[in-house]
DNA sequence: TTACCCCTTGATGTGCACTTTAAGGCAAGG
DNA sequence: CCTTGCCTTAAAGTGCACATCAAGGGGTAA
């Protein structure tokens, strides 16, 4: 498939995909006799990954110390551990901060000028709660944010 | 308290709250006879929140939006109403992609190789996993991705 | 043959969220 | 009086992650 294809299916940009190669985040991609880009499943898989990474806020350098890491197949388990131990943490970090800004949101929806106006709301805002993976306490979020914003 | 020392309070460079003011993220803080900022408790608290909500991936544009309808104190609840939603809705997005990334990474990490080198380490990949709000099972993540990687 | 539509590379541009620099003011200490 | 150390503003610079452009090539179809 080409570049092209490849961008549709995936919804990542041409120019990225290309940017991604050059930055081997992705192997290099195999070539037409002409010299175009031939793109496989490997590929669009390896995109896949790209993109997953990049949504949960993984950098484009730290991507590719942990894909090198992975490609060269030497005996680097260690090192490899390590970096994605080092990034779960990271992102374990950002995931919880996430969610402390979330249940701020919460309840401040919740709480919306102690008065909702229409039991649909009301009903929805209950179904966001019970979305939420940990069963909730109608608390206040954390002490240190004010609560008037 | 001087600027300098908001930024050592907070952790927020002076430059950074100097452009958080002008961005209008906080409101316009007092100044000493000389012309000098004068920062108490609740801009610390302000800038606590955007510190927040930034960390949460909540761009400065939508949080100037955000802010904006709170600070005109307007009858502008349905307003705000939305796009509190809107925003809830997009890190709660930001926050499944996350655990979706996190899944992934655990299950890469517990099935390095097929073998663990020391007991310490299986044991810490396991208080890993129980760390996770949801008892996790031992799948892969997402057939999407590419397990080799 | 001309017109499309796809592709290539390398260079340059863009938007965000700041950071850094330049040029200067005020107050205290030696 | 001069240095130190804080502050001010406006303007320019930075790094990331691409997006866009320029200049050209190849394949098909009317």
């Amino acid at each position: 498939m080409n570049i092209k294809e490849a961008s549709e299916k995936t919804g990542v940009s041409s120019a990225a995909i290309r940017y991604y190669e050059k930055e081997s985040l992705i192997p290099a991609i195999d070539r037409t006799p002409v010299g175009n880009r031939d793109i496989d499943d490997r590929i669009i898989r390896r995109i896949r990954f790209v993109t997953q990474m990049r949504a949960a806020g993984m950098s484009i350098e730290n991507l590719r110390r942990y894909i090198q890491l992975f490609d060269a197949q030497e005996d680097n388990a260690k090192e490899q551990k390590a970096l994605l131990q080092e990034q779960l943490g990271v992102m374990e970090e950002k995931r919880d901060d996430l969610q402390a800004a979330i249940d701020h949101l919460n309840y401040k929806l919740n709480h919306f000028y102690d008065h909702m106006e229409s039991t649909e709301e009301e009903l929805r805002a209950l179904e966001r709660e019970h979305t939420d993976k940990v069963a909730k306490q109608d608390d206040a979020p954390d002490d240190d944010i004010a609560h008037n914003f």
